[in-house]
DNA sequence: GAAACATTTCGATAAAATACGATATGTTAC
DNA sequence: GTAACATATCGTATTTTATCGAAATGTTTC
C-alpha cells in the first residue's frame, strides 16, 4: 500500500471520476454486451466513451490506478474489466488517517 | 477543500513528511530561538535544515501545502511559522471515504 | 488463418513538477 | 540607514506527467 503512488493516481480529475463511477457501475454506465451485469468491473472501451479520453489514454489511466492497487482487472474474451479493490481503499483512508 | 489540489501536494514523500512532523514537533525539531513552543508551527529554516530541501524549495513545498489549504502560515518578526490545519485535513478524510 | 474487434504498448510532444542558485523583500538591531 | 538574517520569488535546467495517434498484441468468429 503505497501512500504517494495513490495519492498521483488520485491528483487527477478524471481517475478520481473513473473510481466513483466504479462505486456504483449501473447509475454511470450502460450494461455490456457480453457479461451479465458489473460484477468483474467496467471494459476500458465504457470509461473511454464515458470520459471523452482516447482509447489509449483510458487504458493507461486505468494501468495507472492497477499500478496503484485501487483497481482489479479481470479479462474475459476480448475485454478487460475492472472494478475497485475496496480493501486497498479501506487501508489507504485509515493509513492516511492514522499516520498524516 | 479541494480533493485533486490536497492529493497533488500529498503525492510528494518530503511534503507527507513535513505534514508528519507538523503532527508532532517537539519530535522532531530542537526549539526555535525567539518563540516558545511549537504553538505556532515550525520556521521555514528547520523545515529546510530537516528535510535537506535547498532553503528555497522548502519555502516552495510550503507554500504548496498552504496553497491546498493543509498548513496555516504565521508571520513573527523574521519568521514565518507553519502549523497543520487540522480542520482541512478532517474534512480531506471524510470526504475522501465518502466520495472516492 | 484472415477479418474484426478490444486492449495494450510505443513513440511523440506539450505541459507541469522538481529543485537549485541567485536575487528580491521584509524585519530586526545596531 | 545599513548590516544581518529569514523568507519569498525569479530564472532555469531536468524530470515526470498528460495525451494523442499509430502500431502491436490478443481473442473471437468465420
Amino acid at each position: 500500500m503505497d501512500i504517494i503512488k495513490i495519492n498521483a493516481a488520485l491528483a487527477n480529475k478524471t481517475r478520481l471520476d473513473i473510481m466513483r463511477w466504479l462505486k456504483n457501475p449501473d447509475a454511470h454506465f450502460t450494461p455490456h454486451i457480453s457479461v451479465e451485469g458489473f460484477g468483474m468491473g467496467v471494459c476500458v472501451g465504457k470509461i473511454h466513451e464515458k470520459s471523452g479520453l482516447s482509447q489509449s489514454t483510458a487504458s493507461h489511466y486505468l494501468s495507472i490506478l492497477q499500478d496503484a492497487d485501487l483497481v482489479i482487472p479481470t479479462r474475459i474474451g476480448k475485454w478487460t474489466y475492472y472494478k475497485r479493490n475496496d480493501a486497498t481503499l479501506e487501508s489507504y483512508f485509515n493509513e492516511l488517517r492514522k499516520e498524516v
